[in-house]
DNA sequence: CTTACTGCAAACTCTTTGCAGTGCG
DNA sequence: CGCACTGCAAAGAGTTTGCAGTAAG
């Protein structure tokens, strides 16, 4: 997936999706920021470059990266979404005090992922995969 | 864990929870039944069985369940919380299209997630494995 | 009798949509 | 100009809580 600003942009384009000043803004904030962002988190860091966007604007937009594939929204432990750019979905350690989010790549496990699918002729989209825990300065 | 309805009542009576004709038919059905079970799901079950018993009954009993250790709630793809026994957690792979979950146990991934998480000094409590795509029939 | 349990309805929280005005192409 | 974009406010959807009556211990 290639995820740049203008990828993005070209791929809107085509299906007549147009540009808009505080579209780009958000645009460009989410994939500089990378992480698991809520509409809110997002937001806030959108609001101090233009603070006359609003909520549904943000909504609305990442709506739109997920409806075109660049985004994913996942459910982590709270009530809010959380949205993340879909190239760089590594996996979490959540701890269940702080709720700092740890991510992790273990080639090993998504190897074994496959092994599991195959053996289910099941054809992998995406894995969310979190463990819940304590961090070390909450254990 | 010991998941007996009659731990849990042992559990419940330690804490001043009292018994309940409704609660422990709620009980008993949420043991009888496994799976991932929405509050709505659970309620249907359980009118079957009694039909006085309403949303909000279900409802508290399984954030007690959930308070006690006994039961997991999760978020999956779609709004509604999912309630599952703490015993019986297993990964799973789950349809975007028809929605089916299918249950899977790899024991070299929990290893692998063990040894994730003593790098990263992380104490484990519980995981959520979830692997999306496309069933056999769906594909 | 004291305190927990239950159902109802209302309050909450987050998400989604209708509408009227704005602005890109 | 036509149609997409935006913000506001209001509607939805699911969860949570206050209250008054009921029932367990």
């Amino acid at each position: 997936m290639n995820l740049t600003f203008e990828s993005i942009q070209k791929a809107f384009l085509e299906k007549g999706v147009r540009h808009s000043k505080k579209r780009d803004i958000i645009i460009e904030v989410f994939l500089k920021m990378g992480g698991h962002l809520t509409i809110e988190e997002l937001l806030e860091k959108v609001k101090k470059v233009d603070s006359g966007i609003g909520y549904v604007t943000v909504y609305r937009t990442l709506k739109l990266l997920k409806d075109f594939g660049f985004a994913h929204q996942w459910q982590f432990g709270d009530k809010h979404s959380r949205f993340e750019k879909v190239a760089e979905h590594h996996d979490h350690l959540i701890c269940l005090k702080c709720h700092k989010i740890i991510e992790f790549e273990e080639h090993s496990i998504e190897k074994l992922q496959e092994k599991v699918a195959k053996n289910n002729r099941f054809r992998i989209v995406s894995h969310l995969h979190e463990i819940y825990g304590y961090c070390s300065k909450c254990s």
